[in-house]
RNA sequence: GUGGGUGUAGCUCAGCUUGGUAGAGCGCUGGAUUGUGGUUCCAGUGGCCGAGGGUUCGAAUCCCUCCACCCACCCCA
């Protein structure tokens, strides 16, 4: 039997109704805050993603699905969106359009990891871009409309948390300055510790071992090694948000995974969500453009939600969309007249209306009954002669015989 | 890439310790006489017991190997 790749999910009803509500919460908001869709291809040159995402990351050395293609050039499936929207920005000369490009998207993403409760191969992202302004305003806009998306979309429970990673002016020296205090503890810290310490210092603040928080407590923090304008960029960022009355939490050791990061970055975390317990990340990425060769300075700030984590933790009960109306004919004649009269029903009014296309009566109501229909109507020979039919109230059991006019009004 | 757990009917699971070639509930199909559902009753459908090998007269059950899925590490959304 062929089954879904590994890592990869068929997404089905009633579970897909979740889904659609999600999406359309996230086009309410993006609409509201004037963002505007965009669509970027799933493939893109490899390159692309080295350079945007950053060549050391473990997304680029280890997760991505990158092949030759038969022309010979490497391609690979987006494992995050926001380097194509950038490389879009600038191969279409966003930056001459008026104001700052407000763009959103909704899809399919692809990394190449051990799937567990949260996490797959091929998950959905929910993001938005704000480029061409460095103004911190922008970044408290940003985080408002994904904290208003999140409510919309029937979150609740939700912990927002930010930090500031600095520029490439003061995080070197930040970076620097933790090795240093780091070689001393080191020895004593846990394996996976005593390796970043070496390869990704930023990365032991992460660490989750008990017995070592004590010492990584004890360390620099990067807001302590702040230079002046990223301070002050933090500090309005956190003043706006005060002001907008949007609770949020300075998380110090919060570091991203991603090379472009730099400046305000922040995560939304969730109970209940597994280990895999991040619903959204996001950050501001001014150098990005030009690390992926643009003439053109392109700040921006962004955000993606894992639309899989969203939907597992707003998800209730599902029940399937209810049904307005089964038709039910009786007897081979009536067949031509009830597909005529399901379509005459479905332009006329907003009702759902399906058609039994066999089955007895009584099958044909435990059917109604089965798929939550409100109501059933019966055509018969008496019915057609009489163009009158029979409408069944599936909750009451009242049944009423009605002109198709009625029976248009009956279902409103 | 590393660890742990689980694989028996469409779904949720029992049976495995103490080997005797398969069970429940739900679902699905049909029946309780003609064109009227929900409840009830009856019947039926349905499984190469994850795959392969071994031990044995005999394996869902014991042993070995592999595979798949889930969870966790790592990393991230």
């Amino acid at each position: 039997m062929i089954k879904a790749v590994k890592g990869t999910r068929d997404l089905l009803p009633p579970s897909t109704q979740t889904w659609n509500r999600v999406e359309e919460a996230a086009r309410a908001v993006f609409r509201s805050y004037h963002y505007h869709e965009i669509r970027t291809p799933i493939l893109e040159e490899t390159q692309l993603f080295a350079r945007g995402v950053g060549e050391e990351t473990d997304i680029v050395t280890k997760e991505m699905y990158t092949f030759e293609d038969r022309g010979g050039t490497s391609l690979t499936l987006r494992p995050e969106n926001t380097a194509s929207v950038i490389r879009a920005y600038i191969e279409h000369r966003l930056d001459q359009r008026p104001g700052v490009q407000k763009l959103y998207y909704i899809g399919p993403m692809f990394r190449r990891e051990r799937p567990q409760k949260g996490r797959y191969r091929q998950f959905y992202q929910i993001g938005a871009e704000a480029i061409g302004s460095e103004s911190p305003v922008v970044d408290a806009e940003v985080i408002a409309m994904v904290i208003d998306l999140l409510e919309r979309a029937g979150l609740e429970g939700f912990q927002l948390l930010i930090n500031s990673v600095g520029d490439a002016n003061c995080r070197p020296q930040y970076v620097a300055r933790l090795r240093e205090e780091l070689k001393p503890v080191a020895p004593s810290l846990c394996g996976d510790c005593q390796r970043r310490a070496d390869t990704n210092p930023l990365r032991v603040l992460d660490c989750k071992v008990e017995a070592d928080q004590a010492a990584i407590d004890r360390l620099p923090t990067i807001l302590d090694h702040l230079c002046d304008p990223c301070r002050e960029h933090f500090e309005a960022v956190k003043r706006y948000l005060c002001g907008l009355k949007i609770p949020f939490a300075v998380r110090p050791r919060l570091v991203r995974g991603l090379d472009y990061y730099m400046r305000t970055t922040f995560e939304v975390v969730h109970g209940s969500l597994g280990a895999q317990n991040s619903v959204l990340g996001g950050g501001r990425y001014d150098g990005l453009a030009e690390s992926l060769g643009s003439k053109v300075h392109a700040p921006g700030i962004g955000f993606s939600i894992g639309e899989d984590r969203l939907v597992m933790s707003v998800e209730d009960t599902h029940k399937p969309e209810p049904l307005d109306l089964l038709i039910a004919p009786v007897g081979e004649s009536a067949l031509r007249t009830s597909l005529e009269i399901a379509r005459h029903l479905r332009a006329a009014s907003a009702a759902s209306v399906e058609l039994a296309p066999q089955g007895k009566l009584k099958r044909v109501l435990e059917l109604a009954d089965k798929l939550g229909a409100r109501f059933a109507l019966i055509i018969g020979d008496d019915e057609m002669a009489n163009a009158r039919y029979g409408l069944k109230n599936m909750s009451t059991g009242e049944q009423r015989e009605l002109s198709l006019e009625e029976i248009t009004a009956a279902l409103e």
